[in-house]
DNA sequence: AGCATTCTAAAATGCGTATTCTAATTGACA
DNA sequence: TGTCAATTAGAATACGCATTTTAGAATGCT
C-alpha cells in the first residue's frame, strides 16, 4: 500500500444501501452514492468495476448476514425459532431489513448482472438457505423433501412473515408486539411437513 | 374526429403490461411499447401525456380489475372467499396478475408519479379496497376495528396469498393445487378478529 | 530525497432514454 | 370532391446517467 485509502469498500456499500432502502434502487446512482459518502464520483470504480457490482456487493452482504442468522437455526430443526428470528435481524439491521426484504434482487440486477465472482457468491448462499430448508423439512416429516413440503417451509418461515413486517418496514417506526404474535401463530395453526400417513403436522404442536 | 385511430389507448395499456410482466418495469421503454403495439413512438403521446401516466394508467387498470374481484366478498363477511378468489382472478388475468402481484407499485412510479387524475383514481381504489377490509373487520368481529385486526385481515386476506403463488407466478407455469390448500388453511388456523372478551376468533371455524 | 504506486479529484465522454418537432396521411363531413 | 383536424410517422432534441479519462496528491520503500 503507498496511500491510505479515505473511502473504503465498505463506506460505498453502506451508502448504497442507505440510498436504496430510502429510495428504491432507482435512488442509488453512481453520483447520489459518491456524494453520500463525500467522494467525486470516479472514486467508486477503484473499489468496484461497475454499478452493479456495488449493488452486488451490498445485496450480498445483506443476505450473507441474514442467511447467517436463520440457517442454523434452521438446521437445528427449529422453524419457529427461524422465523422470529426474523424480528431481532430486522430490528438490530434496519437498513439492512429495509434493504434486503423491501427489494426484489430481480428490480435492482434487472438491467446488468453482478460481475462472476459475486453472482457465485450469492449462489452459494442462495445454496446454503436453501439446505438448511431442506435440512429442516427433511427433520420434521419422514425424511424425504416433496416440492409442497418446501414450499410450505419457505412461506412459512421465510415469505410469511416478511410479509408481515413489511408494512412497518415501509412505515419506517418500530416493528409492532403484535407482529411477532402473529408470526408464531402461522406456526401453530399450519401444517409444515407431511407425516408418513400422510396427515400433516404443525411444528408449533411438536 | 376525422381519422380513425389505428391505436387505442388500451393497446398501449396492454403493451406495457405484457412488457413490465416479462421483463420488469425498466422493459417497458416507450420504444419498447410502441414496437410491441406496431406503431411509432411518437403516438404514444397523442393517448398519454408521460411515460408514468402510461404505467399508472396500466397500474389502475390491473388494481380496479382485482378489487372488483374482491371487495365485494369482503364486505358480504367472507374474507375466505376473497383470499381464495385470488385464484381464479390470476388465472383468468395472467398478465394483470403478473404485471399487479409481482411488482411494487413504488418501483414503478419512483422516478415521477403520474399526473394527478390517475393518482385520484389510484386513491380512490385504495380507499374503495381498505373501506372493504374494514366492513369486514368489523363485521367478524365486535364492530370496532383496531390496527392489529386490520393488518391481520390484510394479511391473511391479501398479502400472504400473493406471497404463496408468488413463486409460481414468477416461474410462470400453472398456480398448483397446494397453492390452494396453503391458503385455505391459513383461514382455519389463524385469528382474524378480536370477540368482546378479548379472545380471537378464526374465520374458518365461523 | 526520489521513485513507484495507489489513491483522490473533477471534468469529459458516450449512450440510452423520454420527449418534442415537423411533415405527411387519413377519412368523416360539408 | 375538397376541407381540415386528428392522427400517423419517424427523425431530432435534450438530458441523466454510467463510465472513462486526465491530472494531481499522498504514502511507503529504497
Amino acid at each position: 500500500m503507498v496511500r491510505t485509502a479515505r473511502f473504503s469498500e465498505d463506506d460505498f456499500i453502506d451508502a448504497t444501501m442507505a440510498l436504496v432502502a430510502e429510495g428504491g434502487p432507482a435512488a442509488a446512482t453512481m453520483q447520489a452514492i459518491a456524494r453520500q459518502v463525500g467522494a467525486p464520483t470516479g472514486s467508486i470504480y477503484h473499489r468496484f468495476e461497475s454499478r452493479s457490482a456495488v449493488l452486488g456487493a451490498a445485496w450480498n452482504a445483506a443476505y450473507g448476514s441474514f442467511v447467517k442468522a436463520l440457517a442454523p437455526l434452521l438446521r437445528e430443526g427449529r422453524p419457529r425459532e427461524a422465523a422470529l428470528a426474523i424480528l431481532p435481524w430486522s430490528r438490530e439491521n434496519e437498513r439492512r431489513a429495509r434493504f434486503l426484504l423491501l427489494n426484489e434482487p430481480i428490480a435492482l440486477f434487472e438491467d446488468t448482472p453482478p460481475p462472476a465472482p459475486l453472482r457465485e457468491e450469492l449462489e452459494r448462499l442462495e445454496n446454503e438457505f436453501d439446505g438448511a430448508f431442506r435440512a429442516c423439512v427433511a427433520g420434521c416429516g419422514d425424511g424425504t423433501v416433496r416440492d409442497e413440503e418446501l414450499a410450505r417451509a419457505k412461506f412459512l418461515i421465510f415469505d410469511a412473515p416478511i410479509a408481515i413486517l413489511r408494512p412497518h418496514l415501509v412505515k419506517g417506526g418500530p416493528l409492532p408486539l403484535f407482529a411477532e404474535r402473529m408470526i408464531a401463530e402461522l406456526h401453530v395453526g399450519m401444517p409444515i411437513a407431511a407425516t408418513r400417513d400422510g396427515s400433516m403436522r404443525t411444528v408449533g404442536a411438536a
